[in-house]
DNA sequence: CCGATGATGACAGCATGCTGACATCATCAA
DNA sequence: TTGATGATGTCAGCATGCTGTCATCATCGG
């Protein structure tokens, strides 16, 4: 939280008269809690927009290439509502951004025949070429983001976000 | 990079023809990054969904106790755009929250004597007594959910997050 | 003092997520 | 076989973010 404060405190210089914050009776874990929720926040945010601008030029954005991604590792395709379990996600937005994946010609809806009326998703030509070009802007970013950061510290905080949606999404 | 593999390949029940996936080419580093972006994509979705829910008896929504949270650590109030500047968001998104719970007797517009366009935003008795009772469910929310987790795994992704968001912030 | 530059307010449009509701299809147990 | 239950498709409405645009106000250097 002390962040917070100094993030509030930063603001000064455009709106001079906010002063000093109270933080008094926040025990140390609440403070890094409530800090690290709001970064989340923060980065989620952040995460979309430079996900739609590393993609602009592919016909993707962030929430297509959550999408195409998980298709991708399928190799017989998925249904709406199971990519839609995967990223956890609702149905319907999920549905949404492949509606739109299958007018771009990106993805294709194809007979299930383990269920009539749940289609499967797969990728077509266009939307492989474009997965190979995600993942060719893609990974030199991860590797950019991740070349001064210990491999442990990236497994502790991936196992601790995890612990947490597991814990939230029940 | 595995447990989205994992993921994927749990979906069998539903879409029995999901097969294997292929992450050739990908290095352990790429993997977990990788994983981690979509882990906060999903984590922030269930931290919004946690927030409203939370909330819903105080008249609050996550977006609000963003702005609340912000505007309580400051004495002397914020202009709008400085609290935008304070969590990292648009000023018009905050515009748009402020001016509802305004509406709502939550918070209130006052003269800026340091500037004469952009008036501060400051905390209604009203505003304040919510602001309290958020605290009341929101610290012991913040200590259920950290109380098995060490405080160094919490410092440690509160770090690793912080960083993120420097670097994608420019 | 004045003009350039930046910050702000206000409005519009759009993308992405959610929930609710309803009809229909699949599946399984009685 | 049939009825109950769950999964899916579909449409609607809403909340929350973003960007773009333009007029106006503040601030500061010349």
């Amino acid at each position: 939280m002390d962040a917070l404060v100094a993030r509030v405190g930063a603001v000064r210089a455009v709106a001079p008269s906010a002063g000093a914050a109270s933080t008094v009776g926040h025990s140390p874990k609440r403070m890094l809690f409530l800090d690290l929720v709001l970064s989340v926040f923060r980065l989620n945010g952040l995460l979309v927009a430079e996900g739609d601008a590393m993609t602009e030029d592919l016909g993707l954005t962030s929430a297509r290439w959550k999408v195409i991604g998980v298709v991708a590792l399928s190799t017989a395709g998925l249904t709406v509502p199971g990519i839609a379990r995967v990223l956890g996600q609702s149905r319907q937005a999920v549905q949404r951004i492949t509606d739109v994946m299958a007018q771009d010609g990106l993805i294709a809806y194809e007979p299930n025949p383990k269920h009539k009326r749940s289609v499967l998703v797969l990728l077509t030509d266009e939307g492989k070429s474009a997965y190979h070009a995600l993942r060719e802007v893609q990974d030199p970013w991860a590797i950019r983001n991740t070349e001064d950061i210990p491999i442990e510290e990236l497994e502790t905080s991936l196992r601790l976000v995890r612990r947490l949606i597991q814990r939230l999404d029940k």
